[in-house]
DNA sequence: ATGGCCATGTAAGATGTTACATGATTTA
DNA sequence: TAAATCATGTAACATCTTACATGGCCAT
């Protein structure tokens, strides 16, 4: 991030966190501050400058062991670790749907089915945006959620047949 | 996990961990044996007896805070959290994807597509097995896994399309 | 009877969460 | 100018990783 934004201070990043629709980064002061002294430890990052306005605060750049890092992490697209299915709370709670009364289980799927819809609807109309702005990799990025949201509603819907189907 | 195998041992559960598929538990016996203490702390599971080999260890069961915390987690299936878009490491490279040069984005992806195919392949094998078994809920959980390899694999052609059209 | 794996752990260090503190800046 | 918010942190606690320790079981 900070090589894409250029000079930030850790302040700026902890917005970054906080505004991404992605809900699985640390934006707590307590997890950012920390983070960005580590990076500074480890010379992976560096103080550019300190900033202007009245308070303690420091403009971080990448060091040159900073942007090989950076490559190095890009490069590992193809790692298994990477490739190899993501986790998934929703996947992860049916896996033990079997210990859950027949009559709960289709209420909580119908509901989750509507949620994932309307949620759906939100990243659809957001990727769209993305796309008539010719953001590239901002709208791949947002493509790549829709898709993955498309693929489990489907998969949701399976499983409601597959629960339903046995009911009663 | 304990509810779903019946009275068991930490170790027990380290082997499902260890045993899965999915790449995202904590197996350690650092990390198992802690958390099997909390739970018994906090009163979630109980021992029910000692294990009869030489050894020491303890086979636990649940309590009835323990169940009923069980099916508060199974009903939270429709929460936003659960729902919305799960984490990503290939996605969230790919948003980083425009510090790369050009011509390594090209050779990434094409890695990365054979990688996925063969992954794919492999989880297609293993979801068809447990098809015929008709264990529903491993199936249902298998397919959900698959769903969303061949999603991704999709969208990694539309990136490698994004990148690959644009060049020279 | 012994070497290798099974089973049960512990210790140190890294990282994240929650809650709090403090001063600067902005706004009503 | 008082209240709200911005910006920069710290402290205590929770959890996970990595590495190590220890003793039981089992096959040769």
């Amino acid at each position: 991030m900070i090589s894409r934004k250029g000079p930030c201070t850790a302040y700026a990043l902890r917005r970054e966190f906080t505004e991404s629709p992605s809900q699985y980064w640390s934006a707590s002061s307590g997890a950012v501050y920390p983070l960005v002294r580590r990076l500074e430890r480890r010379r992976l990052i560096r103080v550019k400058r300190k900033t202007r306005d009245g308070r303690e605060g420091s403009l971080y750049v990448l060091t040159a062991a900073g942007h090989e890092a950076l490559t190095d992490w890009l490069n590992g697209l193809d790692a298994t670790a990477t490739i190899s299915v993501p986790p998934d709370p929703l996947r992860n709670r049916v896996a033990f749907f079997a210990l859950l009364e027949h009559s709960r289980q289709q209420v909580v799927v119908a509901r989750a089915i509507e949620g994932l819809r309307s949620h759906l609807e939100r990243v659809l109309a957001h990727t769209e945006r993305l796309e008539t702005l010719g953001r590239t990799f901002e709208y791949l990025v947002s493509d790549g959620a829709r898709r993955m949201l498309e693929s489990r509603l489907e998969w949701l819907l399976e499983v409601a047949r597959a629960t339903g189907g046995r009911g009663r």
